[in-house]
DNA sequence: ACTATCATTAACAACGTTGTTACCGCTGTA
DNA sequence: TACAGCGGTAACAACGTTGTTAATGATAGT
């Protein structure tokens, strides 16, 4: 692969020229310039972004971390995020493991947009991205950290859902999933502080996986003191559970109500277009791009970002049969 | 962030033995090289990645390029590649966008998987990729190139999924979708190859998408000379022409059988299990991985490689009606 | 003609590593 | 006593850039 020592070779003049003429500097000849651009070109010239880094500590790189990019989820927001960056003049590499984080710091990225998730892939995970000491945050959180981070306030979203729910009628409400504490304990303490019944058997913990949804209401002993609606933990879940409903032959959201967790557009495609609750992705990614801004360039200056609850109305919520 | 020099200064030492101690050489002194590797470990040393590279030329990196991450089959091989690659002590980084190409080429990464749809991005970007005469290959073509490839049998595939429904009694055969003349024409050659019935209303264009395949058949017109089967460009317009077809009030597969393109693992979750035809996810990603590991190290031995049809049955085909 | 000014280019240090070579001081041997 | 051998460490060039400073030659002002 050419260099710019090599095309200084070719041009008969020296490698810092070269330098110069590629990257447009007014400090060298027309003539010159031109002369060294047409080399370039024709020798397919691809600057070292390893030396430019290094000597310029300045890339236009950012890193987004999550650890598994089939959920939809993830998958939604790195493509968006990846347009959105890319708007910003911004290149997003994206890498699918906790040890991203440090891999991408090895590369000197300038920021690392860091999915929530990861947190709990290994108990000092935080502390790892703190000692880096690198521009980034964590895109997801439930509680306020001592790092960077957007927070998504998915206690209010739960409590969203379960108000809507109220709205249509529902007194008997069930939570599938278990995985996310917060989202199980505001689902506990909604029910509560709204007044409504109450039992065990309405929390239904499941894997986090459209089997885990799936299964769980598969084999749900139903009878006349059964939910009327039910809440599901992620997308996922929720798609299991609704499958499930509809096998088991009640109609949605005739006989049973469902909403859920995120807000992806394509659940507009479930079997029932499924009304969701959760942050607007939209502004989790143009929050995403702007605190990670401010990170990189006026670091310190980072304020702190909430991401309240939006609810998407959709056909899987109705009134109480 | 601290590097080797300040290392070397804290531990009164040269910054040359401070590189060896860290990198394990036997040339430095136990008790020398634990001081080292505490002193590194107290101030949380990070590697620059890129004067390691710059010096050294290795990385152990990968680059995966899509232009989309948000189809289920992307998202699934990027997740596997990773993955696989992992065990081969590769990192992997992934970009969305055709010009990750030259992104990742310009940070020197070992090797780079193109996949296959991204060639239609750009009329030269095989020159692009060709160019820049870095290691890696097109994942997915369905011609021989006369760059690196792994070749996907597309018309085989269609071919295998025509034999198992005429397996199965069908004699009208309709396909969704449009986009990719191979798939298309490979139908229309099985069709005529096996001596079948034919109609051009059989042929539905569609757009690649869930909503392509479901708008397509939730308006077609539907009358006693219609396909008993279809196949299905890729999994969203399957899932999309399958969603259609229940909401029309066919029973698959009783009413009408239903094979699908990409063979994804949660399409057994569909509404109906969906029977399948693809190359093998598994094949496709150790296959890569060995290729790219040639090129890598043994450039100009690369093989072609070529992938030939699997079909995994599940539940959406049935004897014709 | 003599110098100040300007445009153009060259030279060189730096970025943070690795790898090779050179050096130093010690031990053991002749 | 001299020196080969060796463990340990230091010195230094190199990787491909950028940015700063120095050098060169031509032009213009006096």
């Amino acid at each position: 692969m050419i260099n710019i020592k090599d095309i200084a070779k070719l041009a008969g003049v020296s490698y810092s020229t070269v330098s110069k003429a590629l990257n447009g500097s007014s400090l060298v000849k027309p003539a010159t310039k031109s002369k060294i651009l047409e080399i370039a070109e024709k020798y397919g010239y691809q600057k070292n972004l390893l030396a430019t880094q290094l000597v310029s500590g300045r890339s236009r790189l950012v890193g987004f971390v999550v650890d598994n990019v089939r959920n939809p989820i993830f998958a939604h927001m790195a493509n968006d995020l990846h347009l959105e960056l890319q708007n910003h003049d911004y290149h997003m590499l994206l890498a699918i493991s906790p040890d991203g984080v440090e891999l991408l710091n090895q590369l000197r990225v300038e920021g690392i947009i860091i999915w929530g998730d990861l947190i709990h892939s290994d108990p000092d995970f935080l502390k790892r991205f703190h000692d880096l000491n690198v521009p980034g945050f964590i895109l997801g959180t439930d509680e306020v950290l001592r790092i960077p981070h957007i927070l998504i306030d998915r206690k209010a979203c739960i409590h969203e859902a379960v108000r809507y729910l109220i709205a249509h009628g529902h007194r008997k409400i069930g939570f599938v999933g278990g995985s996310q504490e917060i989202k199980v304990n505001a689902f506990r303490e909604a029910i509560s502080e709204m007044g409504l019944e109450t039992s065990e058997d309405w929390l239904i913990p499941a894997d986090s996986t459209w089997e885990g949804g799936y299964r769980v209401i598969r084999d749900y002993a139903f009878h006349k003191e059964s939910p009327t609606a039910f809440i599901g933990l992620n997308n996922l879940i929720t798609k299991g559970v609704l499958r499930a409903l509809l096998e088991r032959g009640f109609s949605v959201p005739a006989d049973i109500s469902l909403v859920g967790y995120d807000n992806l557009p394509e659940l507009k495609n479930a079997e029932v277009p499924l009304t969701t609750v959760g942050p607007s992705l939209e502004e989790m990614v143009s929050k995403s791009v702007s605190l990670l801004q401010t990170l990189i360039e006026r670091p310190g200056n980072a304020l702190p970002v909430v991401l309240k609850p939006a609810l998407v109305e959709r056909a899987s919520v109705g009134p109480r049969r």
